[in-house]
DNA sequence: AGAATTAACTTGTAAATACAAGTAGGGTCA
DNA sequence: TGACCCTACTTGTATTTACAAGTTAATTCT
């Protein structure tokens, strides 16, 4: 299903470089090769490589210097929670286990914890929903319900999340990419349910981030609430 | 002491149109002259209006529409706590009173409380070191405690923080733009002096938030900590 | 040998130009 | 009147060219 449109050239240079560097051919560190080359490398001009090039320092994977070259900073961390990748990428996926709590299924929306009002077309198609529980070294940290409205997402309540990043998914799957979106976060303290799924006492402390998030399909928009035990694991995000 | 560098084009332009939405010349809904009229009034050519329209753009100050134009949002709310700008911008200046806790004073740096290692240099200036509170309709929504370097910073001790925002004053009065950072958010209990200052019973959930902050000024970093009573006040953030 | 200069790189800024693609409104035709 | 099309506008992408400014390393001079 992945669908190969025609990605202006600068998206194209600009997803090879980002592959690399999360592929490990650049390491953190390294010195990308210079414009002109890459101009060379991918037949195109400098204003084209240059606007690949600050779609990667806009979201941390390299830094510039002028007169040295684009240094690569390796893929950004904890952009997720607080900016835009998913929470896999928030923290690493060295010890992280995904947990599938309620797997992915078309139901009808749950308005009662969704701080924002939906649109018509959203309510009507109903939404796919599901829970997951996060886990690093063995102790359970985010607890997260994703709601996204059912439109032309075929196959997806059967596809397997436990290692993927949702976002992942939707940017090659269904070239789908996340644009923005806004949040609310707060601390509050752990209600029983929290409590079991976190493993926390009552009273316990708990980070609470309820998110819209808008992507580059018009209209389609992701709604996710995490619930975070920030005592260990305190989240850490650039801007 | 106004630095009035030889700023680049594109960013002459992009102050322009910035402070002209701040201050209410384009409101919300309201459609900037098309680029190529940018280009006339600004003589200058289109790649030079797009780069500073760019950045606007990325800012949540105007979001462009092809074929259409460049749609006015507004001053960016709450890009504050999240991303950018400073406790101010992130909730709204409206019902926004500060209240400063601990002047401006220049003190040996409180390491105690840092999440950051210091650099040589800073240890040795010294740092600046004040407290604030920010109250919100007669109630205190945020305790924040701001250390940064002394270097270079004439006056600052003797500057009214009140009405104005730290990043603004930094921005205009010293040339120093805040360009990113890193940030830990956690939930935690109120302890003695937070209950004092935010008027919150033991055993309520405050959000924390540990930053530090990166600026165009090579190695001069700021540091804050931000205690919120998220209880009435979520904290909004766009991204 | 050591310091200063220079040359050859790098990225940063800017202009001029061209065409593609999306939007909106006016005009034409049925 | 209504549906359609076309035109004039908008932003999006891309090339080409030029010079400025910062970095690095080799070269030259003392």
């Amino acid at each position: 299903m992945r669908l190969s449109k025609n990605l202006p050239q600068y998206k194209v240079v600009y997803e090879i470089i980002r592959k690399h560097i999360s592929d490990g051919v650049y390491l953190k560190g390294d010195i990308l090769p210079s414009e002109n080359e890459l101009c060379a490398v991918h037949q195109t001009t400098r204003p084209t490589i240059r606007k690949a090039l600050d779609r990667l320092v806009h979201e941390g994977y390299i830094k510039k210097k002028q007169g040295k070259g684009s240094i690569v900073m390796g893929v950004p961390q904890g952009v997720g929670i607080l900016s835009l990748s998913g929470t896999t990428s928030a923290v690493g996926q060295e010890n992280l286990i995904t947990e599938i709590i309620v797997k992915p299924e078309i139901r009808q929306w749950d308005t009662s914890n969704l701080a924002y009002p939906l649109l018509n077309d959203e309510e009507e198609f109903g939404c796919i929903y599901f829970e997951r529980l996060r886990i690093m070294n063995k102790q359970p940290v985010f607890y997260d319900i994703t709601m996204m409205p059912n439109i032309n997402l075929r196959r997806f309540i059967s596809r397997n999340l436990e290692n993927k990043s949702l976002f992942n998914i939707l940017r090659t799957m269904y070239d789908i990419e996340v644009t923005g979106g806004e949040q609310r976060l707060m601390a509050i303290l752990a209600d029983k349910k929290i409590q079991e799924y976190l493993n926390v006492k009552e009273g316990h402390p708990i980070l609470h981030i309820n998110r819209k998030m808008e992507t580059s399909r018009e209209g389609f928009f992701l709604y996710s609430q995490v619930y975070c035990n920030s005592e260990k694991y305190a989240i850490f995000g650039t801007f």
